[in-house]
DNA sequence: AAAAGCCATCGTGTATGCAATCCTACTTCT
DNA sequence: AGAAGTAGGATTGCATACACGATGGCTTTT
């Protein structure tokens, strides 16, 4: 974020979110300050600060007077999350046909068929990184930096249910072959399609995770939980 | 918020919250924590977190050792914000075409026929009123709570610079008119039409106010700036 | 006289201490 | 014996105190 001099507070957060996005912290484990502040040797102030901004971004739970943990996605809510992401994502795809340059639109072509190769060898990690530089792209296309902002914020929050992705065969070349509808939706400035084209990628991301025993519902979400998601706040 | 026992700074984060969309502290304004902690009667401490809290969600912000200062929001900024306020109802819009029950559509109709009293009146505050309700009705139909908060926090951050909306001659009748074809949409569950609908609009709403000289730069922003935005961080 | 460096003052960042609240375990009553 | 009330411990919320960095005015030098 900020340059200048990393204030401690600015530290702690990302260390905090890394160890959570790393599986240290599991979902629902409590994050007591002193122990936090003990931990990383500072004291309980920018623990604190550090927890609320931690808070504002989802990936922690904060309730007065009750503590910190570590946000539990239901799997309701996991379902939630995908599917805000997949229409922010198609609606990012959707403004990159309107407006992406033809650079922009030369750069996507272009990792789209170095990809190929990641298929073919059927590297997941490396395809695993181009996808990553492929949604960005798509992101930046989109020209609306409050958009990309909500994207990123999203994508980040629902990396650690990212992991196995391409871990199940066949997943590469399916995967490949939707970003290609994408891609020729965008290089021949067709809205409607890229905004299709993506919704469907996306979604279909969330159909290959929604089954899988992710969350683990919290210790203390024992009470009769009739909404699919509680994203209150 | 929680409902148990306001803490000090929910409190604090609402007043203040409420001050700057009043317009006591205009956008540049330095808030510094000694002054508001004299002014609410309380300590630093509560303060500080108060406007950590608003400055994640962009009412603030906050450099590291050079303190918080109201948002101002530049014309290209308010441009983004309202880009991405669009997309986001008219994806809420699409959702509602999709999934809203029977009763909700009914509901949005009757609201929409109700609408035209205060249109045939002239009357903007009625109007105004219904308004807000329309589109939360169209937000609640997505049936997607991510995507809620979001078209939520972007509806409150951009409620300065709506005052005179409706203050125009002959905006409202447009405006009902308008969402007549966003209900028609809605009602024959055709999705890509109430996409459509809507985003055409709330552009109009973004074009009716983009030439106002509503965000007074604020007295440091004198570097030049390139970006058309900035929504940093 | 203008510009650069220095010093004082202010404000934020961090640490520590105190008080109120919540959770847990034990006692006690039915 | 089970359940409710209660006391103790633990943890958060808030206040106060200290330290470092930033900002503005002043002195000094060319």
């Amino acid at each position: 974020m900020t340059a200048s001099m990393p204030t401690r507070t600015e530290t702690l957060s990302s260390s905090i979110a890394d160890a959570i996005l790393r599986g240290e912290f599991k979902p629902g484990a409590r994050l007591d300050e002193q122990m936090l502040a003990d931990q990383f040797g500072v004291s309980r102030t920018p623990v604190r600060e550090a927890l609320r901004q931690l808070a504002a971004t989802g990936l922690v739970e904060s309730r007065p007077r009750r503590g910190t943990v570590v946000a539990s996605v239901t799997p309701g809510q996991l379902d939630t999350l995908f599917g805000a992401m997949a229409e922010l994502e198609a609606t990012c795809a959707r403004l990159s046909a309107l407006s992406m340059s033809q650079v922009e639109r030369r750069r996507l072509q272009a990792l789209h068929e170095a990809m190929a190769d990641a298929v073919t060898a059927d590297d997941g990690e490396a395809y695993a990184g181009g996808n990553q530089r492929f949604h960005s792209l798509i992101y930046e296309g989109s020209r609306n930096s409050v958009l990309i902002e909500m994207a990123v914020g999203l994508r980040r929050r629902l990396e650690p249910f990212r992991r196995a992705q391409f871990r199940s065969p066949g997943r590469l070349p399916r995967s490949h072959q939707e970003h290609g509808q994408v891609v020729d939706a965008i290089l021949s400035a067709d809205a409607a399609a890229a905004h299709a084209a993506m919704l469907h990628h996306v979604s279909l991301v969330e159909d290959a995770f929604e089954r899988l025993p992710l969350s683990v519902a919290g210790p203390e979400s024992a009470g009769p939980d009739a909404d699919p998601d509680a994203s209150s706040r």
